[in-house]
Order: C-alpha cells, then structure tokens, then sequence
DNA sequence: CTATCATGTAAGTACTCACTCACTATATAC
DNA sequence: GTATATAGTGAGTGAGTACTTACATGATAG
C-alpha cells in the first residue's frame, strides 16, 4: 500500500529503515516472502528506489545481518556489564538477553533457515556461526566461573553445558516459531533456563 | 538433469518416488528452491507429469509432512517397543530416534521453516505442532516412569524436563544445520543426551 | 487382438519478481 | 540564485515458475 506522498530522506536514514521494514515483513510472511516491491512498499518508496540504496537485493540481507549481529554484541556486553560480580545470574542475563533480541525481531529464527542464508549467501551463514561462537564463548566463561566459584558443579564440561544452554535457546525459539508465537517466549523461557540451572548448581546441604 | 529413458511405473510408486526426491532436493537446495521443474527432473518425468500425480505443488509437501509424521511414529514406537523395561534407556533411544531421522532426512528442520508450511499452509504447521506434542508426551511417559522408579530425580516438573529435552534435540539440530553438517549429530546428541539425563538422576552415593 | 484407461509428453499460458534505464525533483554549497 | 550532487520515479525487460491443454503410448482385461 502506497501511503500518501513521498518523502526525500538522507541515505542513511532510508538504509536504516529499509533494514528494519526487511525484518518486520520477515515476521509478518517469511523471508523468503519480501519481495523487493513489497519492502519498497513498506518503506514507502518505488520499486526503483531501493536499488539506489542497496544494488542487489541479496545486499539488503546482509545489511540485515549486520544490524542484528551488532545488536547481539551490544546486548550480550551489556548483561555481562551489569552482573560482572554473580556469574551464575549474569549467565542468566546473557540467555534472556538473547531470548529479548529474538522477541524484538521474531524473524531471527527463520532467517537462519531462510533460502537467502542457507543457500545463496555462504558468507552469512558463516558470520551467524561466528555470532553463535562467540555466544558459546561467553556462556562457557560465565560457565567456567561459576565453577571456580563453586557456584556451579565443577564436574561437568563448561563446553558441553553451555551447547546445552544455546539449545535451550534455541529449541525453545523453534517451538515458539512454530506455535506461531501462541505463548511467552521470555516466562517460558526464565521457567526453563532456571530449571536447566538449577541442575547446574552444587548441592549445598 | 534428465536421464536416458522414461519408465512408466504405477502412480502409488511415483508419488513415493516424488516424496522422498523432494526431500533430497529440500536438503540440497532448500525447500522453496524446490521447483516442479527440478523435482520432475529428479525422478525422471517431465513437469506436466509431476501433476498427474499431485494436483498442486502444495499437495506434495502435505504428502512429504505425511510420510515424515509416519516415519517418526514408527521409530517412536519401535524405540519404545525394544527397552520397554528401563525407562531411562529409553528415553535415550526416543532421543536418538529423532536424531536417527533427521540424519536420514536432514531438511526436516528447514522444512519447519519453509514458507510452505510456515505461511502458505496452517494445517501442515499444526500437523507438525501435533506431532511435537505427541514426541513430547513420549518423553514425559519415559520421564514420569523413571521418576516413579527412583531413577530420575522427582523434584523436576517432567513436563518441563522434557521440553528441555525436545529443545536438546531441536538446538543440536539448529546448530548442524547452520554448520552444514559439519559435525556427527549422533555423536554430539549422544553425548549431551547422556550429559543432561545424567543431571537428572538421583545422586545415589 | 483390440479397446480402454492410466501414465506420460510437448508446448504452451499467465504471472511474479529482480533488476535497469532514462528521466525528474530537491536539498545543499558556492 | 544557480550548479551540482543526491534521492526518487515510471515504465519497462527477461528469467523463472506453477499450472494447463491437447495429444501419445504402454499395460491390462475381456
């Protein structure tokens, strides 16, 4: 739906909406879904428009990509910043952190299985394996700590537990993607990251 | 590519023939890179001869969600049938069962994200919610039995403990996809299956 | 041996979609 | 105020793709 008359906007302001109006209708019908006239819609500019933005549309998923690795990053620091002293809780934090970013943009998950990811962008799907390391990493330092404060069981492997963790995240996304969002991504998920850490902490008896 | 010669074979034949070289195809390329051309192509027909079989597109991924629904059933019960007596082991085995069925169709987890179910069908998304209830009822069984035998702790809310474990499984399953494959994932799912069920027994010192 | 029907084909149609090109309007620098 | 660069438009094009139609052929029953 063309709505009303256009508006002339700095590039960086147009590449930015463009890159949030991606996500939205990710969510709304599928990446897969948006099309580059439909997202020129969206942003309320021509078909034409977009591609002086960005000059294929495969660019406009990665520009995509970008965003949401960097919103990773600053919300992953962020948790850690302000529970620096508790591991086990800013362990806590870091998952629902990324439970957060995952309820601000649902699309997140079908990104990962979408034909623009998977298929025709290796390079993206390698950066969200590097994303996921880096996840993986700051989890098993959480992890590791907690241990050494024997907060934590220390016989379990900090690697393995936090692989746990991230599927934890993960299948509990799945799930939601699938029920079509029909329950509470973050009440859930605080239920099941408490029950999973729970069986993490020593038994002081 | 088509090779040589065409066959003519009874459509009960074909239409499996099709099912299982569409999902082939949706591993290799993605489900929605699967076109009626292609998919032609890999059985050895010709396009309009794909629609001898299946009134629309559509109708083939209902027969794929179909078949898999069937094939994960049957694994179920089979695992359940084989250790009907320890009910830790098998839960193992429900877990490994799943595993087993996505190494042998490993676009299943695209599939639960492709626009064919996601968006173009609500049935078959609810057909696979539905199935995912009765994977996790299975578990819950298993779980509640080995509870009631003082094998596992009963202070976990078994409901929860086996979503946990679904996620186990979906989150390994996530994590190989976004690899390419790059790791075992009966290796891995073995041993964070035995990591988290080891959380959940009772420490008998 | 032949009629019949199920399985198959060749060649389209209609539509969607990424991308282009020639041109226009507007903000800003001087 | 005018030149210039930047943002935007209208009207295409070609490639891909689901689905159709009219016709062909091989298996099987009587």
């Amino acid at each position: 739906m063309t709505t009303g008359k256009r508006v002339r906007k700095s590039a960086e302001e147009r590449k930015f909406e463009i890159v949030t109006a991606a996500l939205k209708l990710a969510d709304k019908s599928g990446p897969d879904r948006v099309t580059t006239e439909t997202l020129a819609d969206a942003v309320g500019l021509t078909h034409a428009g977009l591609f002086r933005h960005f000059p294929r549309k495969i660019s406009i998923w990665e520009a995509v990509a970008e965003y949401i690795g960097e919103q990773m990053e600053i919300r992953w620091a962020r948790a850690e910043r302000t529970n620096s002293d508790a591991p086990d809780t800013r362990l806590r934090e870091l998952l629902l952190s990324q439970l957060r970013l995952i309820r601000t943009f649902p699309a997140i998950p079908a990104l990962l299985f979408s034909r623009e990811l998977q298929i025709e962008n290796e390079q993206l799907r390698k950066d969200f394996g590097v994303l996921m390391k880096r996840f993986h990493e700051r989890l098993k330092n959480s992890i590791q700590d907690a241990q050494a404060e024997k907060i934590f069981r220390a016989d379990l492997s900090a690697d393995d537990t936090a692989y746990l963790l991230i599927s934890l995240i993960q299948g509990l996304t799945v799930r939601w993607s699938v029920s079509a969002h029909r329950f509470s991504l973050l009440k859930e998920g605080e239920r099941l990251i408490d029950l999973q850490l729970h069986s993490l902490r020593l038994p002081r008896k």
